[in-house]
RNA sequence: GCGGGGAUAGCGAAGCGGUCAAACGUGCUAGAUUCAGAGUCUAGUGGCUUAGUGCCUUCGUAGGUUCGAAAUCAACGAAAGUCCUACUCCCCGCACCA
């Protein structure tokens, strides 16, 4: 098979014609087509990705043929570890790895046809491209959004590196998942983030994105209403703010819980005879928490009280397990009135107070004893404080806050799990950060005007540590400012940063006084289908989200959200796993395109189920898409009719189911619908139809449907043909009536034939009067398909030859029947 | 615990109020073409039944609720993978979250 040819032959024409290059024009609509980058590793793609871009470039030339304006550009996000690590083993310098599997996988991406805009490419490790992050990290100084802070910071040993929020995953390393990532008390650059926390959440709302999708981005952000407490600790200038949502019934409170690694605990503990003991119990939680999956709810008593705010007197301070240093202040008031609480309280013996009661009279008893614990800040009643004797606790929620805001008792506040984005990372490939220290004026922006800080290329990748640190004579500077000599800073950005804008730079990649063109952003952005896997959740998509709010702020972009529709892909298995090296499972790009070309790998991954949906690899499945693109090769050698009512009615058709499913992103029942028709056309080829097929064919095959375009002598692109209308007038309801009297009659002729088992010699046919014409009509077809003579008669017609007398059979749409053998 | 998505014939996967024994693909069976195979084409693929348009049983399990038809009104009746409720199982997020 000579698919091998074809594809090279068109992926050539394609771009030497420049046909999906894209070029700003306001009279155009445009739609903005965009799959997430990927990092460009040199191995072959797989199954997966195929089908991924695959999706993508569907949407892309499918709104091409229709007519609009599409950007569809692809790039690389090309700093990360991986080319630091070989250049590490190997001695390999980051940038030629990088550059080399750049170019390897560039040959993978053209070889699966995609009508990429090439002209677009950028790569983020270029310093016309990083450039921009250090610019924007300046700029973002300016705003008061970066800062640098010493705090406990998540610390990868593998990576040797810190690591935001966003890419530890259950208390490991996003990149090596066995490892445990450990607290570390650092100096580094954090990215405000929190700042428009609650605009990333109410923007939610706006977007066309999975509930899915958009749940986790709110749990993520988890914003939630509560009290803020100060309450001072017993013979010290400490105060301890604790934090409640369900604080209703905070009369009960006669506790304090705080995390074993809450940084206020050392000071706590000053003076208290057993800190040893203490800390000690507090290393033992903290490991416990780093292995077990659920530990047990330990604590232990510090020792220490605190002066209640709201007049519950001296309350214990415990160290517990279940008090977690991230979440709200660290400190929690506790209660009878929480199931964890209690059972603590319990288990310590430490006093309880009941102030939620239920209204029933027996319940209230083991309430009060503490027999149950009752949790119910919606229907309980309060018995304290006296104000709120008697009311329910749900409807009471506002006034609770008002009386304590009041009183000065507590504040009110919000509190998010959201934090700031740890930007700094002690590697050498990634973004430097533009920031020089001076023993005088401490740490000194780069100024604008001496952008880019070039990532010194010679450094020594065997050292311990940052590589970057070895590169003294680029380390080592004048002070901006003062003049005195001074340092870099040695940290570089991870990789998030570069990822939150290229979106902005793909609408104009080669300007070079500004990250990117006002107008062409104007035009192109926001994104109208981004195009990715649903693992960028919580990290990618809301960094990106909250740079957009940023620029906006900054009057470079005059919109909020960047990505308006967002669709996650399924995952390809096979043999029950996702598809992935380590799995031993994947099938490549080449193993399909090779046998059977990489069309039949596309049509394929489309057909087999929905795009959002995950699916079985089945190298079955494949065998059908490739006959499927068989089939319609062969109809160009068939001699082409003059297109009839019929004809033209199954054309018109098509193209309307067709257009609305791939508007629906349905392409596996497209694809059916294509088939079915390749199945007609093969009985009733018109060149009409035949065209038609193929401009439909083309976003899914489009190397096969452009040969076979200029196999009938068409000198055009079908990959920019545009996209056929529907001429309703050719839709007609008595062909579609007719089609289903037919199906139905040679079912039942077949039934008959089969019970019968015999070879009909000639069949008969009793229509009804009216019906008549209709299957006299029908004659031709259905001798040809039963290949024996058929007669049409009236079923009243006495002269009819009709020995079973079948004729009485006949019903208005169904014939009688005789078959003679 | 909270949340999201599922469960349909051997497998994959449509259908999401009546036209459903359930599209399409794959697998399997039979027939045709062929020395044979591959390929291609045709038919069959829940059960029963009749020279057909019939009946029965099925869409995770168990219950429940109805409306409409090519115009209107009234009455009666019948119909659920499809709607509702509960449950079971599977996948995926988040989680001692105060």
């Amino acid at each position: 098979m000579e698919f091998q040819s074809i594809e090279k032959k068109w992926q050539k024409a394609w771009e030497d014609k420049k046909i999906f290059h894209a070029k700003e024009d306001s009279k155009k609509k445009k739609f903005y087509n965009l799959e997430m980058f990927p990092y460009p590793s040199a191995s072959f793609l797989h199954m997966g990705h195929v089908r991924n871009y695959t999706i993508g470039d569907v949407i892309a030339r499918f709104k091409r043929m229709q007519g609009f304006n599409v950007l569809y550009p692809m790039g690389y996000d090309s700093f990360g570890l991986p080319a630091e690590n070989a250049a590490k083993k190997s001695g390999i310098h980051p940038k030629k790895y990088t550059e080399d599997a750049i170019k390897k996988i560039t040959e993978y991406f053209k070889a699966m046809g995609n009508s990429y805009d090439w002209s677009r490419t950028i790569s983020t490790h270029e310093p016309e491209y990083y450039k921009w992050n250090q610019w924007f990290f300046l700029k973002f100084l300016e705003r008061g959004l970066v800062y640098r802070k010493k705090a406990p910071v998540n610390w990868c040993h593998e990576c040797k590196s810190t690591l935001a929020n966003e890419e530890v995953v259950d208390g490991c390393c996003w990149r090596h998942e066995t490892t445990k990532v450990e607290q570390k008390e650092l100096e580094q650059w954090f990215i405000k983030t929190t700042a428009y926390a609650d605009e990333l959440l109410k923007d939610l709302d706006k977007l066309n994105w999975s509930d899915r999708l958009k749940h986790l981005q709110r749990n993520w952000i988890g914003k939630s209403d509560g009290l803020l407490f100060s309450s001072p600790v017993k013979g010290s200038d400490i105060i301890l703010q604790t934090f409640s949502t369900h604080f209703e019934a905070f009369k009960a409170d006669t506790f304090i819980a705080i995390a074993p690694d809450h940084p206020l605990l050392q000071k706590l503990l000053d003076g208290v005879k057993n800190k040893n003991e203490i800390l000690e119990f507090c290393k033992k939680i903290i490991q416990k928490r780093k292995t077990q999956k659920e530990p047990e709810i330990e604590g232990i008593f510090t020792g220490r009280y605190t002066i209640d705010p709201v007049g519950n007197g001296e309350l214990p301070i415990w160290v517990t397990s279940f008090a977690i240093a991230d979440y709200g202040t660290g400190i929690v008031k506790c209660s009878a009135h929480d199931q964890r609480d209690f059972e603590f309280a319990k288990k310590h013996n430490i006093r309880l107070k009941a102030v939620l009661v239920p209204q029933d009279p027996a319940l209230r008893k083991k309430v009060e004893n503490f027999e149950i614990c009752y949790t119910d800040m919606k229907n309980g009643l309060l018995t304290e404080p006296k104000e709120f004797t008697g009311k329910k606790a749900g409807p009471a929620r506002q006034e609770i806050i008002d009386y304590c805001a009041k009183q000065n008792l507590a504040k009110q506040t919000t509190n998010y799990k959201l934090r700031d984005w740890l930007i700094s990372r002690q590697r050498y490939w990634g973004t430097p950060i533009p920031i020089i220290y001076c023993g005088k004026c401490g740490a000194v922006p780069v100024p604008e005007k001496e952008l880019p800080v070039l990532l010194p290329e010679k450094v020594d990748f065997k050292v311990q540590g940052n590589p970057i640190a070895s590169a003294t004579s680029w380390a080592e500077t004048k002070c901006p400012k003062c003049k005195s000599p001074a340092k870099r800073e040695t940290d570089t950005m991870g990789g998030f940063v570069d990822s939150s804008w290229y979106f902005l730079r793909y609408c104009s990649p080669k300007e070079k006084k500004l990250p990117f063109t006002k107008k062409a952003v104007d035009y192109w952005m926001p994104v109208n289908q981004y195009i990715g896997g649903i693992e960028h959740a919580v990290g990618h998509l809301i960094y990106s989200r909250f740079w957009t709010k940023v620029l906006r702020d900054m009057k470079l972009l005059n919109f909020d959200e960047p990505f308006a529709a967002l669709f996650n892909q399924g995952i390809v298995y096979k043999d029950g796993h996702k598809m992935s090296k380590s799995f031993g499972n994947v099938v490549y790009q080449t193993d399909i395109s090779e046998k059977y070309g990489i069309d039949t790998a596309r049509v394929f991954l489309m057909s087999v189920g929905a795009p959002e949906s995950d699916m079985e690899w089945s190298d079955s499945g494949v065998e059908g898409a490739f006959r499927l693109l068989q089939k319609i090769s062969k109809i160009a050698e068939l001699k082409f009719k003059k297109p009839d009512a019929k004809d033209d009615h199954k054309r018109n058709i098509l193209i309307k189911n067709y257009t609305q499913l791939l508007e629906t992103l349905k392409f596996n029942l497209a694809i059916i619908e294509l088939a079915r028709y390749a199945d007609y056309l093969a009985e009733n080829p018109t060149r009409e139809g035949y065209e038609t097929l193929l401009t439909l064919l083309s976003p899914f095959a489009p190397h096969t449907a452009e040969e076979l375009w200029h196999e009938i002598r068409n000198k055009s692109f079908v990959s920019v043909e545009q996209w056929p209308a529907v001429d309703e007038k050719a839709i007609s309801k008595e062909i579609e009536q007719q089609e289903q009297i037919l199906e139905k009659t040679i079912e039942d002729m077949r039934r008959i034939i089969k019970i019968v088992n015999k070879a009909p010699k000639k069949i008969y046919l009793y229509a009804i009067p009216k019906e008549l014409d209709l299957y006299k009509s029908l004659k031709e077809t259905l001798q040809k398909e039963f290949s024996a003579e058929i007669e049409v008669w009236a079923n009243n017609n006495i002269r009819k030859y009709d020995p079973e007398h079948k004729a009485e059979k006949a019903k208005p749409g169904k014939p009688g029947i005789y078959i003679e053998t």
